[in-house]
DNA sequence: AACTATTTATAAGA
DNA sequence: TTCTTATAAATAGTT
């Protein structure tokens, strides 16, 4: 992909190393970032330079995605497709009413979470105290818009109003949770 | 890349979708692997496909990549402060952005989440043959319904918009007036 | 930091 | 789905 082909091996000359992998890592996280928007994918990348310096990407966050890794890794339930299973046709059911039910869990997760943010903006004001850059900012001013980020948050996540959810969401959610 | 070149927006065909998800993500893996052979780099990498399968990638593992930026998170330099300042304040404002950085990442995934959904719920019309008990559904409804599901869940966890920092901080500030 | 000559990745098509 | 191929995109070496 360059003016002569390369070896896969280790490039030997240390500038030319350096500069090879600036390009490389911004040319992986361009790749992350085109495989996120086209196929609504969620992607975390954590990238040690040969300095050791790190670099993170994430679509949305590398935090967020590799803290959802955690989280499902833990469910030692990892449904597998491959069917030894001999047309069992209840087991079927079960294990995809199962998926269905995790899916809805985080579609009305996402649904409470928009709206809650939705909400905040509406009843928002207009304050202009911290409209500047971020480097002009002092080190007060950094901890009180933290503090008040923080906040903000928090009330997107924690509260889960009772809102309403279209009707067929409603009817399969009920219809699926006693399964 | 193609015969043609494509915009750089969610692939709306489900099919087209899968198969550029498989060969994306083949191709952003084979990227990562160069670029730890050739600059003597680690990478990780997770990805969540549309239909929340988990695929990880690693270097020498995926686990270790992230553990380790957890455990050195304390050095990270992803903020730029004013910078002249050498001592421990100079620190401490690096600290505080470091974490208002996180924080916008994750209010900033929330406010498109809930864009996404708004905009399903919007344009999804009434065009339900589900609208009837899991239980009398076929399994080939059932299966069905689930893509469905997925892609619907997939469309709301979008990618985060090209949106600059500095009109973040503008608009949260707006936000977080009336807290 | 820009610039090309090439290699590589991949969107369609078979 | 896997392979093929025309074309877009990435990048190695250069300036």
């Amino acid at each position: 992909m360059g003016r002569r082909k390369i070896k896969m091996e280790k490039v030997q000359d240390t500038n030319t190393k350096q500069v090879t992998f600036s390009k490389r890592r911004l040319g992986l996280f361009k790749k992350a970032g085109e495989l996120a928007t086209l196929c609504n994918a969620e992607v975390g990348i954590m990238v040690f330079s040969p300095g050791n310096k790190p670099y993170p990407y994430g679509s949305p966050s590398f935090e967020l995605v590799a803290e959802r890794y955690n989280n499902e890794s833990e469910d030692s339930d990892s449904c597998e497709t491959s069917g030894n299973g001999r047309g069992n046709r209840a087991r079927q059911e079960k294990r995809i009413c199962k998926r269905l039910n995790s899916i809805m869990e985080q579609v009305e997760a996402e649904k409470k979470r928009g709206e809650d943010f939705e909400h905040q903006l509406e009843t928002a004001g207009g304050e202009e105290k911290f409209d500047k850059p971020i480097e002009e900012l002092s080190l007060e001013e950094l901890e009180e818009y933290e503090g008040k980020m923080m906040d903000m948050l928090g009330s997107i996540q924690g509260n889960i109003s009772g809102m309403e959810v279209s009707s067929t969401l409603l009817i399969m959610s009920k219809d699926t949770q006693n399964k």
